[in-house]
DNA sequence: GGCCAGTATTTTGTCAACAATCTGTTAAAT
DNA sequence: ATTTAACAGATTGTTGACAAAATACTGGCC
């Protein structure tokens, strides 16, 4: 059941999303996405379902596909979720802390810092994300990791639509002291260091409240 | 997109999947399904996708959808996910305790002791299960009780596939002695009692290691 | 000039037929 | 008797055509 092109639509929406190409509430049309793709609208129909799974794609009958815009309250869902999962997350790493984890995670950084120190935006972006993706992986819990996955996706969706366009989003020397906490068997310290993090990133977003239909009717009431 | 049918195939296996009538590896035909649900084949295809993305169902390619086989491996993560999962969400549950979700737990309770005492042994599974998904709605938290919801479901099957036929799963006990902790304000305790009580079912469940082809293939090795 | 109704076009949803693949059985050959 | 090969049946995967719905457009009306 598993087609090349369905893979490649779902990588390629994913990517596009956490580089911040794609805007939240962007239309996914199927025609469009199987002329890119150069395949059958069947494969395009697959591929959507499986993204409206993950939480990325909204799905409205008869309307089509749209790149989801999930709403103020979601974006505290979703970042009380990491904290939650994070924190397990990283205190797993930190007992099984494998070398070649830790090289990955200081080469995410390394890399991170050269971007944003060249402008490169887009890259930094995506390798502040990537960085928790890695903790993800490295603290050996598949299912821990792949629900991180999804989180780490909503949030760029998240900080695409409520934050400013150059605000700054992780900091690498908060991964930096992260990484030499899991470095040094400090648990509840590296612990304690990743919910400061996700915290400081939350608290970094401001959410206009005025964005549902019900304020604005309320707004425009003549009375 | 949303036909009913597909929804209705989604709901019925989930539900099938948590009362255990639906084992693990049962293969689910695109055909037969269509006939039970008669509708067609396109709408199961659709629900098996989802399915599928929920980690309940396993696409294999040309072969099939079957109910998802998890690995003692898996299953390990599936609880300690959990752990991490249900801790915050009890402390929500204990911040922002509403009356009526306190009745709905007490209530879950008194019929799970009520389906016991009678011998009820699918309804009283089943009620032990959606003790745990009254927790995640009460929370407040859409996307934690939404990630719960999954694996309470793999639980199930996680259950169905290696613990005994008869052996006790969630004593009504351990449920009782959270939802006391939960009225009564106490956060810490309330967090500390429901690890204890996943550490609990994880532990009665005893996990035989020979069940992977790699193992097959060493064991049968003529050397 | 702005607004509403009716039509045209585009887009999504449904379906059935066809092709490819796999499984199980039968038959022939060693 | 065992093994191999080929065949038949069933199941999954693919494709294109058709129906239904929504959006865009045009013309008439106030």
């Amino acid at each position: 059941m598993a087609t090349t092109s369905e893979q490649a639509i779902v990588q390629h929406v994913l990517e596009a999303i956490s580089e911040h190409r794609l805007k939240a509430g962007t239309k996914l049309g199927e025609q469009a996405l199987s002329d890119i793709f150069s395949c059958n609208r069947a494969n395009v129909r697959r591929a959507l379902i499986i993204l409206s799974a993950r939480k990325v794609v909204e799905l409205r009958p008869n309307r089509g596909a749209f790149v989801a815009m999930p709403t103020p309250e979601e974006a505290r869902d979703v970042f009380q979720a990491r904290r939650a999962i994070e924190k397990t997350i990283v205190r797993n790493v930190t007992r099984n802390a494998a070398p070649r984890h830790i090289a990955r995670l200081r080469d995410n950084i390394a890399r991170d810092r050269a971007a944003r120190s060249s402008g490169n935006r887009r890259d930094a972006i995506r390798l502040s994300g990537e960085f928790h993706l890695i903790l993800g992986e490295a603290g050996g819990n598949i299912v821990l990791a792949g629900f991180l996955r999804e989180l780490v996706l909503r949030s760029s969706l998240i900080i695409g639509l409520y934050a400013s366009a150059d605000a700054p989003l992780c900091e690498e020397h908060d991964h930096c002291a992260i990484v030499d906490a899991i470095d040094g068997g400090d648990e509840a310290g590296a612990s304690d260091l990743i919910d400061a993090h996700l915290r400081h990133i939350e608290t970094s977003i401001q959410f206009e409240k005025d964005s549902k239909p019900a304020d604005l009717r309320a707004i425009l009431a003549v009375r």
